[in-house]
DNA sequence: CTAACATATGAACATTTATTCATATATTCA
DNA sequence: TGAATATATGAATAAATGTTCATATGTTAG
């Protein structure tokens, strides 16, 4: 009762996080870096989609923590952030796989 | 190789159902639910969303089997429909939490 | 059978969002 | 320094989505 509003709160930030992980082009991704670290070029190539579309959605996995970046010369590397990543999609992948 | 089509195909479907779950109002439908089954007029209630909105997400929600259905008398009453739920839910907090 | 109530549904509208195109920024190499 | 390459970013556009309003459907009580 006391705590209804934050725990409200709480669920906008999750549907929030939900939302980064509700389009496929994320999602696949995310899976690419599973393998681990990529460029965003190696990505966009994996995907068969454009650099800058590939960027745009980088970003957004940057600013939900869901990946880290590493420059290496004119190259930039995305790896996948920590393991909830993993586990979330994993969780989800149960689900759909029923 | 051979089955990086299919692979792709399961991720689109993923993406689906993390749209589900990326909308704050469907969030706290099922939230609601963690309790025990309700009826929209409850739902709707607790909410304080229009009975309409309700219904609309619900029907969203019983698409992609996430909830299940009984009538009594004139109120019907939805309920999650299994654990996966809950357990998509509580990874995503294990996230947002940290 | 009809009035009252609970829920569902369709259309309209506003908002969000993913992609593309053009261009800016940053780094390396000659 | 200047050209070439890799990535990021802003604006524009199209498509998807959530809510509201009006109304339809289904159920019970009188």
């Amino acid at each position: 009762m006391t705590d209804k509003i934050p725990e409200t709160e709480l669920l906008f930030e999750l549907a929030d996080l939900f939302k980064v992980f509700g389009d496929s082009t994320r999602l696949r991704v995310m899976y690419t870096l599973f393998d681990g670290e990529s460029s965003v070029g190696e990505i966009a190539e994996a995907l068969n989609m454009e650099q800058s579309a590939i960027s745009h959605q980088l970003r957004v996995l940057r600013t939900n923590k869901l990946v880290k970046v590493r420059r290496d010369g004119k190259q930039i590397y995305y790896s996948l952030d920590d393991d909830h990543v993993k586990k979330i999609i994993e969780t989800g992948l149960d689900h759909v796989l029923e």
